[in-house]
RNA sequence: GCGGAUGUAGCUCAGUUUGGUUAGAGCGCUGGAUUGUGGCUCCGGAGGCCGUGGGUUCGAGUCCCAUCAUUCGCCCCA
């Protein structure tokens, strides 16, 4: 019996092809933010699993995270998220930090859940998260980075939506304003994110078997009031008048006086329930075809004081690979994939010595050549090129070496040159500098 | 965890309804012809436990059961 190529269900084997876009997308978080100078850290692949089940739903911890137990007889997991890390972190150094705390990673987690379109259960994600400011400059920021990012892959604004919301103006709802208890509440929570998913009646049905027969009837009209604002405007009486409303008023006269016109209030936005404290935001993907949630953020001001210091503010999000990727391909925005060697050298005849010498000096030039040492005919060694999608080629034969003067073939273009080394060299920089600048890469 | 669809050559698929000799196509791969230049042309070749295991049958790619995988929904999504 032989053994399975296929890779392990969930996890995906990357082969250059697929590196070359991993790359592309990773270089650009980095690229964007750390423009916002934040900094890059990392935290071990096994954390204790009371680190997950001390912040999430038990139940999650267990049916969805990799765990087991060590020599030592430890129970470990392999890190469903670095939320939890990096609190660890940030906690273990909570008094010699220098604040604000910008940090970010870019990691691979494990999740045990069932593949299907954007969901992995190895996947990748860039952590952004500012660590020590109370007030609402810490959120537009962070709110403000997730549109950057998308910007820099170049999306339009009017391929996402950011809908945000705050978790204060949530629990008022929910406590005092449609009067439900703490069961209830939660309830009501996973219904609104629901909503969008169920029919309209289906989600009145539903509410009223949350309120009770007693009460549904003013139960109702009140959520009915609420689902219909559209904006903070239109908001009841009993909610617009609470205080949280001017973090909000501000968050949004920031990010429309940076252009981002794309923004909306959702009293609907929930995000789950477990640790959110303040606003919380998504950003949706406008295209028909794959209309959701791409990712997330929000604050979180309890989570630190779970390791035993003094409460620390932070406000946070996670785009993943997976979800940009179907993103990207949607809007037809992923970039044409290239190949990172500069030059494929194609030896004629005798001359692999004369070629290989030749190499050498260009990547001394910081040109990147692969030489193709197989001996073989010309087309067999063309094809070869091409189906690495290698920018150029290069002919080394007797008449060149003699001559010092070398052909070289733009692939896509099907076009050549005879050209002497020191022209080589500054046509291949020359290609390199325009697609490092362009929107391709 | 629940439901639907799909697994045949490296890839995309036909063949399954109605079981019947050596299982096909296109592209790709490979050898050659012609070219000091591929994505032209011509001739030849290799490559399949028909996802896997069991069952029915004289006989299974085809029918039945199980299982695994892929995929679309549901649940969930820290």
């Amino acid at each position: 019996m032989s053994l399975d190529t296929n890779s392990y269900r969930g996890a995906r084997d990357l082969y250059p092809e697929d590196m070359r876009l991993r790359n592309y997308i990773f270089n650009t978080w980095r690229q964007v933010v750390e423009r916002y100078g934040y900094e890059e850290y990392d935290a071990p692949l096994l954390e204790p699993i009371d680190v997950y089940a001390a912040k999430s739903g038990e139940e999650i911890v267990s049916e969805q995270t990799y765990q087991f137990t060590d020599r030592g007889d430890r129970t470990v997991a392999i890190r469903p998220e670095m939320t939890p890390s990096v609190s660890r972190m940030v906690a273990a150094r909570r008094q010699e930090m220098p604040y604000p705390a910008r940090l970010f990673s870019i990691s691979n987690f494990m999740r045990y859940e069932r593949p299907q379109k954007g969901r992995e259960r190895e996947f990748w994600q860039l952590n952004v998260d500012l660590f020590g400011v109370e007030n609402i400059a810490a959120d537009i920021e962070i709110i403000t980075i997730s549109d950057a990012i998308l910007r820099a892959f170049g999306a339009d604004r009017k391929m996402y939506t950011i809908r945000i919301n705050d978790r204060r103006l949530t629990d008022f709802m929910m406590t005092n304003y449609l009067g439900l208890d703490v069961i209830q509440a939660n309830l009501m929570i996973k219904l609104f994110d629901r909503k969008n998913k169920i029919s309209p009646a289906d989600f009145k049905q539903q509410a009223e078997d949350i309120f009770g027969t007693e009460v549904a009837p003013t139960g109702l009209a009140k959520l009915s009031k609420l689902i219909g604002a559209k904006s903070m405007a239109d908001l009841p009486r009993e909610l617009a008048d609470s205080d949280t409303l001017d973090d909000l008023k501000k968050l949004f006269a920031a990010l429309k006086s940076a252009g981002i016109n794309n923004a909306k209030f959702d009293i609907t936005l929930m995000r789950g329930f477990d640790y959110y404290t303040g606003i919380v935001f998504e950003v949706f993907d406008e295209a028909p075809e794959n209309n959701r949630a791409m990712f997330g953020g929000g604050r979180y001001d309890g989570l630190i004081g779970l390791f035993g210091v003094d409460p620390l503010p932070v406000v946070g999000m996670a785009p993943g690979e997976t979800m940009l990727v179907e993103f990207l391909r949607a809007h037809n925005l992923l970039p044409k994939s290239e190949s990172t060697t500069d030059v494929y050298m194609i030896v004629l005849g005798d001359s692999l010595n004369g070629a290989e010498k030749l190499a050498t000096k260009l990547r001394d030039e910081g040109v990147n050549v692969a030489v193709d040492i197989s001996g073989r005919k010309l087309d067999k060694q063309i094809k070869s090129a091409v189906k690495m999608k290698v920018p150029y080629m290069l002919f080394v034969g007797e008449n060149e070496l003699s001559d010092e003067i070398y052909t070289l073939k733009d692939v896509a273009k099907s076009t050549e040159e005879k050209l002497s080394f020191e022209r080589i060299v500054t046509s291949v920089r020359d290609y390199r500098r325009k697609s490092d600048v362009g929107d391709d890469f």
